[in-house]
DNA sequence: AGTTTTATGTGATGTAGATCACATATTATT
DNA sequence: AATAATATGTGATCTACATCACATAAAACT
């Protein structure tokens, strides 16, 4: 089965006249290693269903710390959400790091799925739900905890990231310095 | 206007027949400062609309340090959304620091309101989608920037705030000791 | 395979902000 | 109005973590 249809059917099922019509609305996109997929200034046009790789999205401070956002990975969607919504400019960067492949939505195809399917805007809603209350988890772990405790509800959260992303970009996520992360993972053995 | 028929009208239309229909499925409620909303250990029901007052949504540290994941006033929701929409015990508490006056909703009510009308499902997925890039705001606002930045952020977002609510609250907020947050106000003036 | 680039480790030193301690306002409560 | 409770201000000290500097190791590119 089509991994997106697969995803949908999580929160609401679709027959496949349905998920076909779906999927008429989104484009394909192969990216490699390093390539970006939004850059800062540009036009957000559209969200991305990650169907394979991995993704950062960071913001870049004026210092030129990178301080990590978001990562995505297979099965999640990663835009510039405020730029996305506002169809305004990118306040954020998107880079892959790993080669990726895309499902790529406008957000006119988006609203236009939403407003002739029930069941889609419904799915949005349980998704946009669901990512409303990682955030709000995040948040707490930011204002709660020390490097250490930080580093470790990551892990536990997300096993996955340890293997593929390297250190100093989980650091990037929790706030940390490279540096200190280290010491960290030295200390935990 | 009804001061809930206005909020939703903010993102679509609704008539008269309609607003009446969904606001049955609301029950009021009116609380005193001090007095709680939710707290941790008890299941969560509700998601709460303010129509007059302000509450403050906070994880206690085990060392009885308060986090304030939330303010929340006028025309704001606000509950633990993660053990509402699990059906789940709260892991935060709710606190109302103004007394105030609720709309309450339950979940199931929620998701009938949802299913029944699609202008609804729509109103909820935007401000669901609203709520996700005002979070996603504060986490870079949290990985970026000092103490003083992240003040002056906040004071330009909710001026509101500075006037309604004691500043050790503020500095819980922000994660940031309240001495620190008083040297601040000291020196910017 | 060799060379560049990127990632990681580890010591020495610096610093923003926490913590502690107590004084002073301000706000509730009787 | 008096008293209690809560909020704020301010100095002295402490500390987790950042920053700097350089060594080592692992990928990536030619």
């Amino acid at each position: 089965m089509h991994q997106l249809k697969q995803h949908i059917e999580k929160i609401t099922p679709i027959s496949d006249k349905e998920f076909e019509y779906i999927l008429s609305h989104f484009t394909s996109k192969k990216l490699r290693k390093h390539q970006y997929v939004i850059q800062e200034g540009e036009l957000v046009t559209h969200d991305h269903f990650v169907l394979k790789g991995c993704l950062k999205a960071y913001h870049l401070a004026k210092d030129g710390k990178e301080h990590i956002l978001q990562f995505a990975m297979e099965d999640w969607w990663v835009t510039d959400y405020q730029a996305y919504f506002k169809q305004s400019k990118a306040t954020i960067h998107i880079d892959c790091i790993e080669d990726c492949e895309l499902l790529t939505l406008s957000l006119h195809n988006r609203e236009k799925l939403c407003s002739e399917m029930h069941k889609i805007e419904h799915f949005f809603r349980k998704k946009s739900n669901a990512g409303y209350v990682a955030l709000q988890q995040r948040i707490l772990s930011l204002l709660n905890s020390s490097a250490k405790e930080k580093y470790e509800q990551l892990l536990k959260l997300y096993p996955q990231l340890f293997q593929r992303v390297p250190k100093q970009l989980l650091a990037a996520y929790l706030g940390v310095s490279r540096e200190t992360l280290s010491r960290l993972n030295a200390s935990n053995k």
